[in-house]
DNA sequence: TTTTGAGTTGTTCGA
DNA sequence: GTCGAACAACTCAAA
């Protein structure tokens, strides 16, 4: 009897509860189901970023994925009435949209009496699970963290070693989709598919995370573990990363472990809050007052504000799918403290570009740097640009990678343009940093009173 | 129920 | 240039 096993965020093979379960139970149909709608609401990367895993997943089951296009709520009957699998395996969503989608799905499939059948989820622990010793859920990171350790994670799951694959063939539309998001001018993106990621996570096991802490704040260096493309599309489970973090000690492994830890945080949020995802976590700051967006919005969305850094992030994002995590902080405090632009404007951006874009990382670190969010920070943590520039770029390297108009600006002077007789072809500032950091106070303050 | 310690990532000013 | 204090209280979670 096939076994069908609907792929969505766990394009992997390896500790795959889901595929373990259906290898046990018989011949395995892996199926991924491009849904135009989504399809059509992502920018070119990710459905470029997501094509590419896409592939070589295909690779790694010997031509044997299984792909289709339409509702899945509609494919995936038609699919297990044409193969007689009775049941759908699945890693089961835990944000709003996907549980929404699953449920139809799942609808749809008792009523041709086909069972869904769920193992796991995108973490290592399931949202829901970490609760405060009175049984709510907990509101701030770090005594969240604490639980979440103390709770503990499972062992990765081990590979099927009697895997058999069964076979349907997929649609030509499904292959048009995807051969259509590899063409193009496309964005310099990772390798893709789990040799890669798993690669690349040796490199940093040994050499950054070995090395140094520091590093993973600057931005010119290739510091950070970039594992959150690989995690977005579940080509890597955390619960491998966490074990393998487990042979190592020091604080930037602990470190890191939190960084997994913010991850893991900001889902268990968006299941206890599903509202949160588009709407400010702290309803007391939905009054903040916000300017419309106008032409300053399309400047900070193309590097194009005059402020080195934020260009540089911005022009990074465009290019390659991807931007810094020290630099996503300055470009995001930048629209909403210096623009006073909604935080919902910069959160479907980056959206729409980012290949690691996950909707509740995504938009409660949004909600964190706009101050509406699950911090009880201080109001007054206003980013200055300059001095962020200066502190984590200080031979400017990363700004005149991205914006080549700093090219002749030797040293730190690219992150001030204006002080040394400008750069031909750059924006002057669109704002006064000093005044708008007033304004932003003076907005605050509003709201608090 | 009340109390207590603590809270990712900043900036500016003045000594 | 470096360092500590001020920014200003508020909420959370556990004891």
């Amino acid at each position: 009897m096939t076994e069908i096993l609907w792929l969505r965020r766990d394009l992997r093979r390896a500790d795959h509860p889901a595929l373990a379960a259906a290898a046990a139970a018989g011949p395995v149909l892996p199926v991924f189901v491009v849904d135009p709608r989504l399809w059509r609401s992502v920018g070119p990367a990710r459905r470029a970023w997501v094509t590419a895993n896409l592939r070589s997943l295909d690779e790694a089951y010997d031509g044997g994925l299984c792909l289709r296009v339409g509702d899945p709520a509609e494919v995936l009957p038609r699919l297990a009435r044409e193969t007689g699998a009775e049941r759908v395996h699945l890693t089961r969503e835990t944000a709003p949209w996907g549980v929404r989608r699953d449920a139809a799905v799942a609808e749809a499939l008792s009523a041709a009496d086909v069972a869904g059948v769920p193992s796991g989820t995108p973490y290592a622990v399931d949202p829901g699970t970490v609760l405060t010793g009175s049984g709510t859920p907990y509101q701030v990171f770090s005594p969240w963290a604490r639980a979440w350790q103390q709770h503990g994670w499972p062992a990765p799951v081990a590979v099927p070693t009697d895997l058999r694959l069964a076979e349907a063939p997929s649609d030509d539309e499904a292959r048009r989709l995807l051969d259509e998001a590899l063409a193009g001018d496309l964005p310099a993106l990772a390798a893709a598919g789990e040799e890669a990621a798993t690669e690349r996570w040796r490199t940093f096991l040994d050499g950054a995370l070995a090395a140094d802490d520091e590093a993973r704040n600057v931005p010119a260096v290739d510091g950070t573990s970039r594992m959150s493309p690989y995690l977005r599309l579940g080509v890597v489970h955390p619960r491998t990363l966490l074990a393998d973090l487990a042979g190592h000690s020091g604080a930037a492994v602990q470190r890191y472990r939190l960084e997994l830890g913010w991850r893991e945080f900001y889902a268990d949020v968006l299941h206890h809050h599903p509202h949160s995802a588009w709407a400010d976590l702290k309803p007391a700051l939905a009054a903040l007052e916000y300017d419309e967006p106008g032409p300053e919005l399309a400047a900070w969305c193309e590097g194009r504000t005059g402020f080195p850094i934020v260009d540089a992030g911005m022009r990074q994002m465009l290019a390659e799918g991807w931007m810094h995590n020290r630099v996503r902080m300055i470009t995001a405090s930048f629209l909403t403290k210096d623009l006073h632009v909604w935080w919902g404007h910069g959160a479907r951006h980056f959206m729409l570009h980012l290949c690691d874009g996950d909707i509740a990382s995504n938009n409660h670190g949004w909600q964190w740097v706009a101050g509406t969010g699950t911090d009880a920070s201080p109001y007054f943590r206003v980013f200055n640009p300059v001095t962020q520039g200066l502190k984590f770029d200080p031979d400017g390297d990363y700004v005149r990678r991205w914006v080549p108009e700093l090219a002749d600006l030797p040293g730190k002077a690219a992150h001030e343009p204006w002080k040394h007789g400008g750069a031909p072809g750059y924006p002057d500032r669109i704002v006064d940093h000093a005044q708008e950091r007033a304004e932003a106070l003076r907005r605050y303050e509003a709201v608090r009173a």
